[in-house]
DNA sequence: CGACACATGTAACACGTTACATGATTTG
DNA sequence: CAAATCATGTAACGTGTTACATGTGTCG
């Protein structure tokens, strides 16, 4: 749901046309997050049908104006308002693979992390070095904080990936004879 | 594709049949992640559909077993060795979020991201909790290292709302005239 | 003129998700 | 017997995503 409010947080002040919300949300999102014109037009398509967004075809040409109703400021208020929920937890993609070579394959479980482990902090570096090139040249906030995000989230899953390594050898040498795959 | 690839590693060493893999899955991922029966199976037509598993109405009773095919075992060896990509960065609700508030409502942002930063801290002390109580009686690794999981995204998520403030106060103080909201 | 940004839209598909229907088997 | 668990499946919907078609204006 984040393009769709997305797009009410853009429309809040003024009403606007699809391209111009292309551009404003990439450049809102510093770049981050590009989208594909298309699905603007989908999701605005969505939002009228919710009676969020109010279509007018405005003035010459074939623009048209995009404007917030009353249920659409409402529901942009609702989830400005909105807090991180706890049901339904982050469903993270590195999260199942590990879990899953764990459960299904125990004694390659181990390779499986350290190879993840390298690529990410692989990917932590070059974002960090991204992160130093997006500062020197003057940067929108916008831009310097996009660019925290992905440092951020590297950084925690670098720090799960080690925690998994550590729970997993420390039970491995509890709970079984030691490892022959250590070449011990 | 978190769900497709999990079903294709459950099924690595032998045919099982749906309701298992919904029962497996969970148990995989320490009860973190709860599917759907019905989810199990429309995942698995899909996968039948595309060539990767294999059904035969084994034995007696309506029971089906699903198989992995060659092309299964293939894509699985595929997810295994596939490392985290850099080309689409994580699109975060929490993300988008902090950037157009800042984008549309430079004067609102901090309160919205002290509003996520406050529940964001609840909720990683409400994960901590859990944490400390799963492991006390006695979890399975996997349920540890997913309340791991959980324990490291909110840090992170905090992390990144602290950046977030003193970014955003910082380049306030020098770019304009001290905030007046401060109540200075 | 040709290329490129602007501008709008449709059709199709992917995955995740839920609600619902149906029946067998176990167990209190 | 009744309830819970086991077991299978369908129909429908939601969002995100891409590919494609179409046309205008602008600038080198």
């Amino acid at each position: 749901m984040s393009i769709r409010h997305g797009l009410l947080a853009l429309l809040r002040d003024e009403p606007k046309h699809g391209y111009q919300l292309k551009t404003e949300f990439e450049r809102a999102t510093g770049g981050m997050w590009t989208v594909n014109v298309g699905q603007i037009y989908t999701t605005l398509d969505r939002l009228v049908r919710d009676g969020c967004v109010d279509v007018s075809h405005d003035g010459d040409g074939d623009q048209k104006q995009y404007r917030l109703t009353i249920d659409g400021y409402d529901e942009l208020g609702a989830w400005w308002e909105a807090l991180p929920r706890e049901d339904p937890p982050p469903r993270d993609e590195l999260m199942v693979k590990v879990l899953l070579a764990i459960a299904t394959r125990p004694d390659d479980a181990l390779a499986v992390i350290t190879a993840q482990r390298t690529a990410v902090l692989e990917l932590l570096q070059r974002r960090r070095r991204d992160q130093r090139a997006t500062a020197a040249s003057g940067a929108t906030v916008a831009q310097q904080l996009a660019d925290d995000a992905l440092v951020v989230r590297a950084e925690s899953d670098l720090r799960w990936l080690d925690l998994c390594e550590s729970r997993l050898t420390t039970t491995a040498s509890r709970s079984r004879s030691p490892q022959r795959k250590d070449g011990t």
